[in-house]
DNA sequence: TAAATGTATAAGCAATGGCTTATTGGTTGT
DNA sequence: ACAACCAATAAGCCATTGCTTATACATTTA
């Protein structure tokens, strides 16, 4: 059967804990063995499992076992609810306010300390 | 002196809950009372407050008051450090993984929870 | 087989989060 | 002035969360 995608809110929780954040944006970067990722942050490894059972569970890693090691990486698709969120926005509110296409059409290199107010 | 935007986590983390998420969407598509919004919901006007000041805090929302009314609008400006959350992986991820263009160029028609009109 | 290794799960604990009721402060209307 | 109203804050309660240590399970190595 067809698993549902999880419910924003739940992405959003996921995403929310600053060690949760930064083991998922290492994945994203590359694919890193549970011991690995163990070795990069300042908790246990049970601490990082759990982590990972938690973005296993809202699909944003998808992990693969090789011998006694299990391999994880960041599933980008798993993201895709906050990209139509963020595009259901797009809908109504005023392009000028927020003009996602633009704004993923920039380059990265440009003003990364842009005024905000 | 200039606000620094809200870390990540924060970010995600005040969008994480789901009354709270619901108020930011409510008040996306238009502004409201506080008392308006405690008539939407099933929590009591405190709660309503709290969440509110917890989006005001990562400045997801701005206030406005009139009287004794205190009205609420959402700022897309604050979803800015998401949007550059997801361009940043735009530019290492393998572009069949995630084409976020591409994927803000769709129909709407093909998203279950398009906007009504 | 036994020991070592890598990972997941269990159990418990302190901190946090979201809610409630009670209260306060500020504004409007009589 | 007083009462009614709107919203923010205080204080307390209970569930959840993120961590820990201890343990279990599977795989590899000696």
């Amino acid at each position: 059967m067809l698993m549902s995608s999880p419910h924003r809110p739940a992405l959003f929780r996921a995403l929310g804990d600053p060690t949760r954040l930064a083991i998922f944006e290492l994945l994203a970067r590359q694919e890193h063995s549970v011991s690995e990722l163990v070795d990069k942050f300042e908790v246990t490894q049970p601490a990082i499992s759990q982590h990972l059972g938690a973005l296993r569970s809202v699909r944003l890693v998808s992990t693969r076992r090789s011998g006694r090691h299990a391999y994880y990486r960041a599933r980008p698709e798993g993201l895709k609810p906050v990209i139509d969120w963020l595009r259901h926005y797009q809908n109504f509110w005023p392009e000028k306010l927020v003009n996602l296409k633009a704004v993923l059409d920039k380059s990265s290199k440009e003003n990364p300390h842009a005024p905000r107010h």
